[in-house]
RNA sequence: CUGGCCGUAGCUCAGCUGGUCAGAGCGCCGCGUUGUGGUCGCGGAUGUCGGGGGUUCGAAUCCCCUCGGUCAGCCCA
């Protein structure tokens, strides 16, 4: 990239074809694994006020720090959205909806932070949220449903983690006996999470720094603290998963920043991706925000999940195959040039997609581009076609063979519809551009 | 915000103890007789070596700054 003039913000990104026609069938399958389960979209503006964003808590600071926020032209205080809840949230404040209350989202998330593995400043998400029930069956819904839409993916080397986050009172009395558990080892954790203990104690206890593990290795766990009902809570949730078919493993590290995050805590790890930031969706109960935002006492469960994090999981098992055919008929002009674009225009009315070549190219270039264009057929129409009122059918792949066909121009749609009808169950990889013909 | 590594044609990179060092492969374009792609052969175009400053007779090669990429901390999707 020698110098362009402008190129894409750090931290973000272009997506070009063909590469975004996986974003476009991931998009597919989430929609299509959510609607079945009778959610619906929502959507909501991408900046609210900040304050819809700004929670006190544990990581309010570093929360803020992250924030794309800025004053627009009337003086507000305006903010990015960092994450999918809170506008949904706020929305369900803002509308008092009937409960419960299940949307989904796919939505731009802004964080102003450093670029890493998996981290942007602009990442994508799709999540979905429940308001209203407390219900235990609808934590396991929705974890339920993160994991068919990763099995809809064809992800299938994924670990769900599964924690509690128990009451906000159950919290309490937890972090005061981990605080003193840390306090009293304090020398043997890693410099940097010491100063930790006093103000976020279960942050020491996801820390990567390997003296912090060892030296945490044995201290209390929130589910050992649970109040009855807690520990019903998630007893329920777990019998619900074993039910559904849907192993997990018990992470009692897994925490979360926010202080309205209770009850089920849950993240899906791909275990073939080897980074710092792994999860690819994550989510979990937060008895506490809807009243935070303004809005009655209301239960709610979710959870995100990043576009960009799917993907690496995606590639590292391959889950997308070959190249996909952009169209599946190309016409060839070899006359004036004047009979490609009403010859295109009529195949694409009958629903078949095609494209042409410009700039009046050769033939030789015209059937170069067909190639590339990934199209089955070309469909070539030169002096001699126009004499006798037809068009020859070429086929481009092996699969087709080598006989290609004159073809009335009156009978042209339906004998191609009839040719790709009967080419579609095949595997894309027979239309793959340049590997045929040996 | 802190730190490591990196930044050469559209892509992947070689060159980097300063002096034919501006290159390779792929891709792209054209040609291989008049209308047939993918294979093969031949030919061609493209880079102020990320940007700026400095050292030097001379810098893609050394130094500083800056922008960007990448990985880690932190935080999280």
């Amino acid at each position: 990239m020698a110098r362009a003039k402008f190129q894409a913000p750090k931290g973000t990104q272009d997506v070009l074809p063909p590469t975004s026609a996986r974003w476009e069938r991931l998009l597919a399958a989430f929609a299509q694994t959510v609607e079945r389960a009778g959610y619906g979209l929502l959507q909501s503006p991408m900046f609210e006020e900040l304050a819809v964003f700004q929670r006190e808590s544990e990581g309010a600071d570093a929360v803020r720090k992250e924030m794309y926020d800025f004053e627009d032209k009337g003086g507000r205080r305006i903010a990015l959205r960092p994450e999918g809840t809170a506008s949904v949230v706020r929305a369900f404040v803002q509308h008092q909806p009937a409960s419960p209350w299940k949307v989904w989202y796919a939505t731009p998330a802004f964080r102003y932070e450093n670029v890493q593995a998996g981290r942007y400043r602009q990442h994508h998400q799709v999540g979905l949220e429940v308001l209203g029930s407390a219900d235990p069956d609808v934590d396991v819904e929705v974890i339920t449903i993160g994991w068919e839409f990763l099995q809809a993916l064809g992800l299938r080397k994924v670990e769900l983690l599964l924690n509690t986050m128990g009451t906000a009172e159950d919290r309490v009395r937890y972090v005061e006996v981990l605080r003193t558990f840390l306090q009293a080892r304090i020398g043997d954790l890693a410099e940097e999470d010491r100063e930790k203990v006093e103000r976020h104690p279960m942050r020491v206890l996801d820390s990567k720094r390997t003296e912090t593990r060892r030296a945490t290795a044995d201290a209390p766990a929130i589910a050992d603290h649970l109040s009855d009902e807690s520990a019903q809570h998630f007893e329920q949730v777990k019998v619900g998963l074993g039910a559904a078919g849907i192993p997990f493993v018990l992470a009692p590290r897994l925490v979360r920043g926010f202080d309205y995050y209770t009850h089920t805590t849950f993240e899906l790890v791909p275990s073939l991706v080897d980074s710092a930031q792994a999860t690819i969706l994550g989510g979990g109960r937060y008895d506490g925000l809807v009243e935070e935002l303004g809005g009655p006492p209301t239960p709610g469960i979710g959870f995100g999940s990043g576009i960009e994090r799917l993907l690496i999981a995606c590639d590292a098992e391959d889950v997308f195959a070959g190249p996909t055919a952009r169209v599946d008929v190309f016409v060839v002009d070899v006359t004036d040039g004047s009979h490609a674009g009403p010859l295109t225009a009529e195949l694409r009315r009958a629903g078949i997609r095609c494209d042409r070549a410009f700039d009046r190219k050769g033939m030789r270039a015209q059937m170069k581009a067909a190639d590339r264009s990934g199209a089955s057929h070309a469909v070539i129409v030169g002096a001699q076609e126009l004499a006798d009122g037809t068009a020859t059918v070429r086929p481009l792949r092996a699969a087709f063979g080598e006989h290609q066909d004159a073809v009335a121009r009156a009978d042209l749609v339906a004998h191609l519809t009839a040719l790709l009808a009967a080419s579609r169950p095949t595997d894309l990889s027979t239309t793959t551009p340049g590997k045929d013909h040996s």
